[in-house]
DNA sequence: CAACTCATTGAGAATGAGTCTCAATTTCTA
DNA sequence: TAGAAATTGAGACTCATTCTCAATGAGTTG
């Protein structure tokens, strides 16, 4: 997939501009094969001595979220993470009420109630998400 | 369900104690049946005359979640809606992207989706939240 | 290719939801 | 009913995110 081809003609359709600051954020998140939030992106990009200020790594966020490259989840209470959406199947998460580690799950089937869903309220399903809370396996151990 | 009572158990085997706000805001709740947020419950309140401070919203909505009465749900972007978890089954959202409007939903399978994980991975699965994002039947009509 | 328009950027101020502080008050145990 | 301990409210505080605005840069047009 030419992520910088999808996005250029992102921006060109709403008149935006293709600035070194946006290709920049965009390439980084590419390297990026997990979750992330946007202040440790800023600090992957200071520490290659790229500048990129806090501002603008929000305003790109948001543009790529718009244009579908990337997914912004909430994950319980106040956890917030970006991912990439292309290149990966994985939309779902699991997270361990105990010791907080994240464990990354996709289930197809999931589909299935959304076309469910789509029939009965005559709606159209463009995105969703679907976090489970618990106790992990290694937690489990070691709580007995 | 006596929820008074669930709650009061709840604090008293904490070593909380049962003071008139905290019972003032379990019985708005109550009287809600649908998702809210801590400013509306706020606002309900100081309508009726009883006086109780932001903090303890906060503070006494903590509880009521973690002793499993209330659900915390973040939809979107970041808007926080909280609910009842008694006397219903729903625990899924879809939110249409065009007017904002949100159906509430429930569907068994997911369930099974959870349990297929729970095996997999060896772990116990406490709660979860699942949201759906698109657009409704009566937006499809109007875009037309 | 130069001029011009309009989007973009960065630095730091502003915002706002949620949390914390602490003295005064209330609960509840014994 | 006394006393220990939890709770409350008001407002200060936090911290992620957004906004402001002057300076800069992209890209369009003649």
């Amino acid at each position: 997939m030419d992520v910088t081809r999808v996005f250029s003609e992102y921006l060109k359709k709403h008149s935006l501009k293709i600035t070194s600051e946006r290709v920049t954020i965009l390439n980084e998140i590419n390297r990026i094969n997990h979750h992330f939030d946007p202040d440790t992106l800023l600090f992957k990009l200071k520490n290659q001595n790229m500048k990129v200020s806090r501002a603008t790594i929000y305003r790109t966020l948001d543009l790529l979220v718009d244009c579908g490259l990337v997914m912004k989840n909430v994950l319980g209470n106040s956890t917030i993470l970006y991912e990439k959406k292309y290149d990966t199947q994985i939309h779902d998460h699991f997270l361990c009420l105990s010791c907080g580690k994240i464990i990354e799950f996709f289930d197809s089937d999931l589909k299935k109630i959304h076309q469910k869903l789509s029939k009965m309220h005559n709606l159209s399903v463009s995105d969703y998400t679907h976090q489970v809370f618990g106790i992990c396996g290694k937690c489990k151990v070691e709580n007995e």
